[in-house]
RNA sequence: GGGCGCUUAGCUCAGUCCGGCAGAGCGCUUCCCUUACAAGGAAGAAGUCACAGGUUCAAAUCCUGUAGCGCCCACCA
């Protein structure tokens, strides 16, 4: 028997550990496989209310392909985050005034594993507390043994098939990090700059304008370039200009790339340092002259003078602006908004640098990843997204793989004293693959990769790929990949090029694509505006599962989710509620010895059934197409309104008459516990906490429910019912009849026993024939479908109101049969309109007449 | 500059693919402590489906355009 009150405190961590300790979210052998990957979190993190939906989606789905009898395998991780981790305990260890440098590699890399023990612990037991029901024995993390030798692999497969290459490009570099970065982690934004047109001496002795917006890039500057279909600079094409400041003499090129029409139509070129620039530079074969180094201050170079040598990029943008202004070589100066591009990261300016790195060839790669989703073996949910995979897909760069950091998988590559390269598994496989000698020196390469390369890799080498395991052969390719829109191009698009690399096979089938979650007024949740949420406090007021049920409640495909506590405020209560309703099943169906169904013969039972079905039904379809929010607010709906409001109050009047008693208890049980199920993915706690005083085994045990056999057709007689019940106590509101109150009812003959009886518990009343009635009386009708009924009334109202009720339900009728009536006369409707629906109009246009005509009559009565 | 999405009740959203009398939850109003539940029950009010045209017997839904909002991508110095 089950505690008095719903307390999901008492029963959460009792149910978490209990499925933990026997193994419940191993799979089970089966036909049927369901397997999905958890993005990987970052390791040093912890949980927000954008992880508490992803998850709480997966667990969902996961949970009830698990009831559905598949083989079902949720693999969780973590990711070791590169530069954030590295970030964070930088900073740390700068708090106590040590600099990674001093510590040196070896030291500080030691520190940054202390720190991923200490924290990585926090996200799982976190999603433990909220009933993830992952199996937590294959746990992995991606710089862990068997991850690192899948990245090593897969780095030396894809060099040694010419997909990575080592090059020097312009890179965008992160002079904070001192490091490059992926075109990816770069995000733009307007900012109000200045447009300085500075004047360039030509070898004509005059002086052409050129508008710059980082004027302290001239000292790289190595040509100026005009449109070639510029009439007023055709002259000087060929000829030489002075670069101001550091007098280089430059050429005047012609470039389509120049648009005529912005400032001056002259544009200096900096080719070391302007994405632009690089590409002129290498069209016209110009110097590469670099004038910032990797830490964003001015290089010491002897052409640069020596006031500017190691000065910041910005402190040496003022100071050549005082040089030019002196010199009198400022034309003018012009607000003007301008893209500056920050590091997602480290939040500073990046510098365009042209450096050493390595790259992924993306070409090949995303040509078969666009494939796959073009002939729908990928399908992204919403399809909408797919869009905006095949645009970034179609004009894809090559990757810049490289990272100057130190926590991370370093690049298994070795140089010898010339600086010639060599890849391979270790110092040891170089040296032989390579017939090099030992006296020869090697040093293993500095840097490390991109974090997003080992998670390109997670479907498989989280299944232990390279080595070829029962696991990969089960679980591969994984069914579902539950992600949002943002880490689109990061990590799914490169998660499907190196699964069809590695694989010959793609990753997963669908991608559920979800939205963000909102604060009430659908603003981002953010730490500056201060509106974030936790979910483990949410969870610990509420309880995990009204906080899932929340979630979930809301959580379509792709749709945002403006999420306010009250939400969770409302699951809990439902939650409450399920909790009662299972008190009431088992006081009034204890007493059974056997719940096996018989024959059915009541129209209640026959309608719960039906309502049953249907809602089983519905939400089966809705979640198959990942209609998640939509299948568990019918599920809310039936339960609620349905099952605990009009249903348990049927029951109660059939359990108290012995012909139907055993029947019913039987049924509600039944029915109860069948829809307790639907509802354990999303509030697992509260259902198994419920469902073990009514079992001995577990419901996650236990199997989905299938659809209950009804002989019985949904006639509308219950519905009938509903809606005369209904009116009778809106009547009773309107006149403030007590409940104690009994009425009387007439009809002119008596009804079907099972539906009178119904009514008259239900709205208290007493039903007499219609004999009984004085023909001189004034009544009032209520009528639905087949069942009319009759008040006297003197007994209870007031006439005059009474004809306004009745009027107005006149009307309500009126409007929809003459919609009936039109179109049933308009003759181009009976030519195409389906037969079916012409038949709707008919049977509506009949019932609205009957109906009508006996409100009409009570009408009279009362005016008489 | 390109691309995508959205606009339906006070709020959050279904419904739009495939046209057939406008739906749900929350909130709001009134009544009710009736032995599962007041964390509850009952009954209500509430919408020019952003706007303007068009197609159709019939448009929230299809077509064209307009406006507002949001997001993504992009090198105009």
């Amino acid at each position: 028997m089950q505690n008095q009150n719903y307390d999901p405190q008492a029963i959460e961590e009792k149910w978490q550990s209990h499925w933990e300790v026997s193994n419940k979210f191993l799979p089970k052998e089966s036909e049927k496989k369901f397997s999905i990957v958890i993005p990987p979190p970052n390791v040093t993190g912890s949980l927000h209310m954008g992880h508490a939906l992803e998850h709480s989606m997966i667990d969902v789905i996961t949970r009830m392909k698990r009831l559905q009898g598949y083989e079902t395998l949720w693999l969780p991780g973590t990711d070791h985050a590169g530069i954030i981790t590295q970030l964070l305990v930088e900073k740390e260890l700068e708090e106590n005034g040590i600099s990674k440098h001093d510590l040196g590699r070896e030291n500080f890399l030691s520190k940054v594993w202390e720190w991923k023990e200490k924290s990585g612990d926090n996200i799982t037991n976190q999603m433990k507390s909220l009933g993830m029901s992952c199996d937590w024995s294959r746990e992995r993390f991606t710089m862990d043994e068997g991850l690192s030798e899948a990245v090593r692999e897969i780095f030396i497969s894809l060099y040694e098939q010419d997909y990575i290459y080592k090059g020097t490009r312009m890179v965008n570099w992160d002079t904070q990090l001192k490091s490059a970065v992926s075109d990816l982690e770069v995000s733009s934004s307007a900012e109000n700059g200045k447009l300085w047109s500075i004047k360039y001496k030509t070898e004509l002795d005059d002086y052409i304008v050129i508008a710059t917006t980082r004027p302290e890039t001239l000292l790289g500057d190595t040509a100026v370039a005009v449109n070639p279909d510029d009439k007023r600079y055709s002259h000087l094409i060929g000829k030489k200009v002075e670069v101001p400041i550091v007098n280089r003499m430059v050429e005047v090129i012609a470039d389509d790339y120049v648009d005529p029409e912005f400032g001056s139509g002259c544009v200096k070129i900096t080719p070391a340092h302007d994405f632009n620039d690089y590409e002129i530079g290498l069209r016209h074969d110009l110097d590469f002259v670099r004038c910032i180094d990797f830490e964003g201050n001015i290089e010491s170079k002897d052409f640069i003078p020596t006031n500017l040598h190691g000065l910041n990029r910005f402190k040496a943008r003022k100071e050549i602006i005082n040089q030019l202004d002196n010199e009198n070589l400022i034309h003018s100066i012009d607000d003007h908004e301008i893209q500056i591009p920050r590091g997602d990261r480290s939040k500073t300016i990046l510098e365009p640098m042209v450096s050493e790195q390595w790259f992924v060839k993306t070409k090949d790669l995303a040509k078969k990843a666009i494939d796959v989703v073009e002939n729908d073996e990928i399908k992204y949910i919403p399809k909408a997204w797919e869009k905006t995979y095949f645009e970034w897909m179609y004009n894809i760069q090559d990757w810049c793989i490289s990272r100057q950091q130190w926590w991370g998988h370093r690049i298994p590559a070795w140089y010898d004293s010339e600086g010639n390269h060599y890849v391979g598994r270790d110092e040891l496989e170089v040296r032989s693959k390579n017939n090099l000698s030992e006296k020869m020196e090697l040093t293993q390469d500095e840097d490390v990769l991109d974090t997003w390369f080992s998670s390109a890799l997670w479907p498989f080498s989280t299944l232990g790929w390279p080595n070829d395991n029962e696991d990969l052969q089960k679980y591969y390719p994984t069914s579902l990949l539950v992600t949002g829109f943002d880490i689109i191009f990061f990590w799914v698009a490169r998660m499907i090029m190196m699964g069809i690399f590695t694989m010959n096979e793609i990753p997963f089938k669908d991608i559920l694509i979800h939205g963000l979650v909102r604060d009430s007024q659908g603003r981002k949740m953010s730490k500056s505006l201060g509106n974030t949420l936790d979910p483990l406090e949410l969870s610990k007021k509420h309880g995990a599962d009204a906080l899932r049920f929340s979630l979930i409640e809301k959580a379509n495909p792709g749709q945002d989710v403006p999420f306010d506590e009250e939400w969770t405020v409302a699951a809990k209560k439902f939650g409450n509620k399920v909790w009662n309703a299972a008190k009431f099943v088992h006081m009034y169906t204890d007493e059974l010895d056997s719940y096996e169904l018989t024959e059915i013969k009541c129209s209640e039972n026959h309608w719960i059934i039906n309502r049953f079905n249907q809602t089983l039904e519905e939400f089966n379809s809705l979640m198959v197409t990942y209609k998640i929010s939509d299948a568990y607010k019918t599920l809310y709906n039936y339960l609620w309104a349905d099952l605990f409001d009009w249903y348990f109050e049927f029951a109660k009047t059939l359990m108290s008459n012995d012909s139907s008693k055993e029947e019913t208890q039987k049924i509600i049980r039944h029915i109860f516990l069948k829809s307790l199920t639907m509802l354990n993915p999303a509030m697992p706690h509260l259902t198994e906490e419920i469902w073990s005083s009514f079992n001995k085994e577990n419901l996650i045990d236990s199997s989905w429910p299938e659809l209950i056999n009804t002989n019985h057709d949904d006639d509308n007689f219950v519905e009938n019912l509903k809606e005369i019940i209904s009116s009778i106590r809106n009547f009773r509101l309107t006149y403030s009849i007590k409940n104690s109150t009994t009425i009387s009812l007439f009809s002119v003959k008596i009804q079907e026993d099972w539906f009178t009886t119904q009514l008259s518990s239900l709205v208290n009343a007493h039903i007499e024939d219609i004999n009984g009635l004085n023909n001189e009386e004034s009544t009032t009708i209520f009528q639905s479908g087949k069942f009319k009924f009759e008040v006297v009334a003197s007994e209870y109202f007031d006439k005059e109101k009474e004809v306004n009720r009745l009027e107005n339900k006149i009307n309500q009728l009126q409007k929809s049969l003459d919609v009936s009536k039109s179109r049933l006369e308009n003759e181009n409707f009976m030519k195409n309109a389906k037969q079916e629906l012409i038949d709707l109009e008919k049977n509506n246009l009949d019932s609205s007449l009957d109906e009508i005509s006996n409100l009409e009559i009570a009408l009279n009565s009362l005016k008489r």
